[in-house]
DNA sequence: TCTATTAAGGATATGAAATATCCCTATTCT
DNA sequence: AGAATAGGGATATTTCATATCCTTAATAGA
């Protein structure tokens, strides 16, 4: 059970994004050339960000993408389920069905005890990417980036910003 | 991103194991016959938990499966674990770099925060998994479930236990 | 107005992983 | 001796992630 590697694109597309200037957007092709990625298909990835209502869009020649809200209002688990979807990992295929000794016509009154341990614990995962902040990353990234190398990347995603 | 099936039917059967009386063992065949699923695949999920030492087996007419431990020792996160693996659910492809303005020969110190973030959350996961012990859930499938479809079911694999 | 650039999305190909079946071997009980 | 069992290798099938290509509509700028 891996997530896309999707999700680990569209959470650095949506740090850049964070650091862009009110009114600015990024393309597709900048992003895509920053992080070394096909562009076709982390076009999908900003297209689920985007169907989420996470990021504005504009066409045509310096158009691109845009945080559609301020990074302190966008959380990790915004972003991983825009992509990755916001099913529960643990599905339950009734196997309590085919029971030998179930009386006919017997019938489940909802999800049984394993079902809800783990969707219990699928929630708390998801509790703690609710928890994260987008704008918490950006800070933990700019102390965790050399300075020089911040503001070169910075500069970079300025000349490209439409 | 979606478990296995085979992490429910694990769960099942160890439920199921978790009420055998002492020294006695279920074979493959009773429990696929009991769940509806097919022996053979069900046989895999049965080896990992057995690879994993969490349950005892033995060859022969009667033999098959117990726990190797007593259900209050086992908990959600050793099955679940057994069967899926203990892989993280975030693998880091390592994107930055491809950042553009990275210097040559540059080396990252450790994963960034995006991926520390994630392992985080993927913690938090595994924490409400260990959580919860195999007994636990016998009490509750002993709540939840009829008490003659409780018995029945009982008596049912009393009489294929070996 | 014309042209270049862009997001959106449909169609399709490729690869890997989950699912499932089959068969052989060694062991153990009766 | 014979039957039943776990273990495990080989392989087929299906599903999903990954990746590419192409068309359309919108937009900015010349
Ligand atoms: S997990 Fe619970 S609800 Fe799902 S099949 Fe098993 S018994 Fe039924
Ligand atoms: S998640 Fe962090 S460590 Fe992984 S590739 Fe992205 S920046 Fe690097």
């Amino acid at each position: 059970m891996i997530l896309k590697s999707q999700v680990e694109w569209a959470l650095h597309c949506c740090a850049i994004l964070a650091g862009l200037p009110e009114g600015r957007y990024l393309s597709t092709k900048a992003l895509a050339e920053f992080h070394g990625l096909p562009k076709e298909y982390l076009s999908k990835a900003l297209q689920s960000l985007s169907q989420a209502g996470l990021v504005d869009t504009t066409l045509g020649p310096s158009g691109g993408y845009r945080l559609a809200r301020p990074p302190a209002e966008l959380t990790f688990l915004d972003i991983v389920e825009a992509v990755e979807g916001k099913a529960r990992t643990f599905v339950c295929n009734n196997i309590r069905e085919n029971n030998p000794c179930r009386p006919q016509g017997y019938c489940e009154s909802g999800p049984c005890p394993v079902a809800r341990i783990m969707w219990e614990a699928d929630e708390a995962w998801r509790e703690k990417l609710r928890a994260v902040r987008l704008s918490d990353l950006t800070e933990a990234l700019a102390l965790d980036i050399p300075a020089d190398l911040w503001k070169s990347s910075f500069e970079w995603v300025l000349e490209r910003a439409g």
